[in-house]
DNA sequence: TCAATAGTTAGGTATTGACCTAACTATTGA
DNA sequence: TCAATAGTTAGGTCAATACCTAACTATTGA
């Protein structure tokens, strides 16, 4: 069952952690350490969702020594803005046409 | 674990079959037959689908005889679409100050 | 050189998601 | 009135998510 990217994308963002991690790596990338610091959770389940978002192509990473850092690929989150964009244009369409439609009914009773 | 709105939302929005769905309602209202035809799916299974949809408020339902018709709700899409917005001024203000502090070095130079 | 640091792997549990079939209820049109 | 229609409920399978602890590897600074 074709799993699009934009699946991969929106269930990423589905999580609360890993839109704080997208929100902090949007003010600069940060290593593992740092990024995990604000949460409760542990280590190896916070990895996860670093995982997570970098398959879902969010972000990327590179490791110098024994230091890896995240950094945020916007480009990617574009994919689910475009689907939304997409999305309203369609249904603000369909109110215009039926304003529209209302319009003519309305003239055509004068 | 507050279960945020936002999460609701990104989660229903992860499903290819609902984003279809969501599509469909774009262009108009349809009852639960109307959108199932399209899909190979049981209805069980795509019933399910429709429900995860309406708890996460981004289409509602009323049955009128035997025959239940959906409808979107545009406001709960905002939800999504905000949340984009905002990520994305956060790291294009972040890329400005990055730019500007190169212009500032570059000036600095001759 | 060796202990602390930074991250990783292995493996376990509980819940939820995405599907199915079978059997049911409520409405409606002939 | 009764068979077809529209949707619903019950219950089962399988994979993925979201967490955990314990134990490991690789790097680095004193």
């Amino acid at each position: 069952m074709s799993a699009v990217p934009a699946d991969a994308v929106f269930r990423a963002l589905a999580d609360p952690t890993r839109r704080r991690v997208l929100e902090r790596l949007g003010r600069g990338p940060a290593t593992v350490g740092d990024l995990a610091k604000p949460f409760e959770m542990a280590l190896p389940s916070f990895l996860q969702h670093l995982r997570m978002l970098e398959t879902a192509g969010l972000v990327e990473s590179e490791k110098v020594g024994r230091v890896r850092t995240y950094r945020l690929v916007p480009e990617r989150l574009k994919l689910a803005e475009d689907w939304l964009a997409r999305q309203r244009r369609l249904w603000e369409t369909r109110l215009d046409q039926l304003d529209d439609l209302l319009k003519t009914l309305k003239e055509s009773e004068s």
